[in-house]
DNA sequence: AGCGTCGTGTGTAACGTTACATGTATAACC
DNA sequence: GGTTATACATGTAACGTTACACACGACGCT
């Protein structure tokens, strides 16, 4: 021991208290804006916090009251989508006096679950999931541990949780019809693969959006899908290229995603395959190359930010203790370029 | 209270020790793998800690001793280096049972102090920094808090923490002789414009390298480095188009980073210059892009798995006790594409 | 027999914070 | 003037874990 401070120089609750000339109990009241404070008190303990350089302990802190940390589930870190709603989760809670710790889940269910034990076990006040590979039932299971909010699993009669999407029924619906107004009638779809529970995936939603779309227009007849086995295909991958070279490929291809419809046009102008001449193509999620002039890929824009700021927004209200379950739908819009 | 088991049935280590039959010194001492327990004790423990399906609680483990995380501060997410390089980390850390957890800086000073003491607050056991934007000075007074190793940050005579990185000196040097071996004299770069503390900086090295490969080829008269301002520049940014235009313009220009490369490529072919024949264009970071046809950009490969596992291989042994700090380079590879 | 040593196991005081139950003044009412 | 609110401040028991000091029996050595 080295004597008043402690061994690490760390200056905890104790070394304040002793500073303001004031109870230990005070200056956690006036940490955690606690009723029963007087102005004169919150000054005098405010000015020993700055004098002393104070920080609360987390762990500590976490072990009997709020941690005032969120966690933040991601399936990997190298899309825009994904950068863009963290930014908007930060719009919110960093003005709430939150701070926010990332995990990395790869899209595989053992890690995910693994890291959102983690963050329960590290007494977190609240989980944002962003398209979480997990079931309904796993995560009905950690919905009562924690305030839990999805983003990308559309699950609208979920009751322990909530859920933020972009109305990605709507938005396949917005290319459908962009593809008819420039003439298109032969328009068919590359999807993902079936997974379990396909009834959450964002994929199959814009799938229902695109078959109902093209219902409306009169053609069901003309609609198909065809789906591709990985999520993330290499530059030269063999589905996408034989898909390209089938016969009855249609006129006009609506991507679930930027990473499909990028690759599509690539292996396309290898193939000579003009775009938008002979194939029109069109993706999701409005992503950075997108944007190249060398790419020029028509795209859906889900608004990531303001599905960022709806989720943290609701996620506080959740922590603050509200019980029923939010479903909320941001309306996406689609970005007009070259490939359509 | 509502018995036995608390009042969230969450299994502490008293539960176990109760099932087990033994003191809780004994579980703790188990889940430490300390010294001073039996095989039989051992396995009648584990067998409890099964049965029952316990977890450590994080929170209360870092208040007396290892929490067996650590924690990850990147610059930002839409970066595919990044993905690789905390790949590469997890490759070591999971097999060692070590969580980690990540921070989102922005390259915002007070944001990476801000999540620096979060994680040093939360009691992790060590800390990666990818790419921090803090100055030697900020950096020296975390190390002595807690173990600490710096990537693309460029510091070899720093004695508190350990650092590794890409040999950008020698990526830039391979960007030159390539350069030079396709029969190009006029070799210009595009780099960052100059930070207050750009001596640690991975542009400033790459600059370095650049001179020297140019000086050592004879060059020294022909080499000129034009700086832009923009970590992050726009589809449309002026700064490059304005470069494109100028008349003294180089043949050849080798870029800082993809992010520039690849907008240079995109701009250059909007304005009707041809890539490689009258510029030649590469870049640094091998990112998805620079492999699709339509781009085909020329890339310094930072192998950043290799530099996420030697970091990580570094971090654990700091953490075991090490105080001498090792600066580690890991050499990169020039992937030829088109564009050059 | 007596004395150290070793291998195992237990009891318990921390760790830094919050929540709750108690004070103790001062003001407000009958 | 006595009771009752009201507002503020304090003392202290948790929270779940680890680290340390210690107890205990068995063993090997003089």
């Amino acid at each position: 021991m080295t004597g008043e401070t402690g061994r690490q120089g760390r200056v905890t609750i104790k070394a304040v208290a002793k500073e303001a000339g004031v109870s230990v109990a005070a200056v956690s009241k006036v940490l955690r804006n606690a009723y029963g404070v007087s102005p004169a008190m919150r000054t005098r303990v405010q000015a020993a916090i700055d004098d002393l350089g104070y920080r609360p302990n987390l762990a500590a802190r976490g072990m009997r009251g709020q941690s005032f940390t969120i966690g933040i589930l991601l399936y990997g870190l190298d899309n825009p989508f994904i950068a863009d709603v963290v930014d908007g989760i930060h719009e919110v809670t960093i003005p709430a006096g939150y701070k926010s710790l990332l995990g990395v889940g790869r899209a595989k269910v053992p890690i995910e679950t693994n890291l959102i034990d983690t963050m329960i076990d590290y007494r977190m006040d609240g989980l944002v999931l962003i398209g979480p590979r997990l079931s309904p039932e796993t995560l009905a299971l950690y919905a009562p541990q924690i305030p839990l909010v999805c983003i990308g699993h559309h699950e609208p009669q979920a009751v322990g949780f909530d859920t933020v999407n972009s109305n990605d029924f709507a938005g396949a619906g917005l290319v459908v019809k962009a593809m008819i107004a420039r003439g298109h009638r032969d328009i068919g779809m590359i999807s993902l693969e079936l997974g379990v529970d396909h009834k959450t995936n964002v994929s199959d939603i814009r799938e229902a959006g695109y078959l109902a779309a093209m219902a409306e227009a009169g053609l069901a007849h003309k609609a198909r899908i065809a789906r591709v086995r990985s999520v993330d295909p290499a530059p030269d991958d063999p589905e996408l290229r034989a898909w390209l070279q089938s016969p009855d490929r249609p006129r006009a291809v609506f991507c679930w995603s930027d990473i499909h419809a990028m690759l599509l046009v690539n292996i396309a102008a290898e193939m000579g395959i003009a775009i938008p001449d002979e194939l029109a193509v069109a993706g999701y999620d409005n992503s950075r190359p997108a944007a190249y002039s060398l790419i020029g890929l028509a795209s859906v824009d889900q608004d990531a930010a303001r599905i960022g700021v709806e989720t943290a927004s609701l996620l506080m209200s959740r922590i603050g203790g509200r019980s029923d379950a939010v479903h909320a739908l941001v309306t996406p819009t689609l970005v007009l370029r070259r490939s359509i």
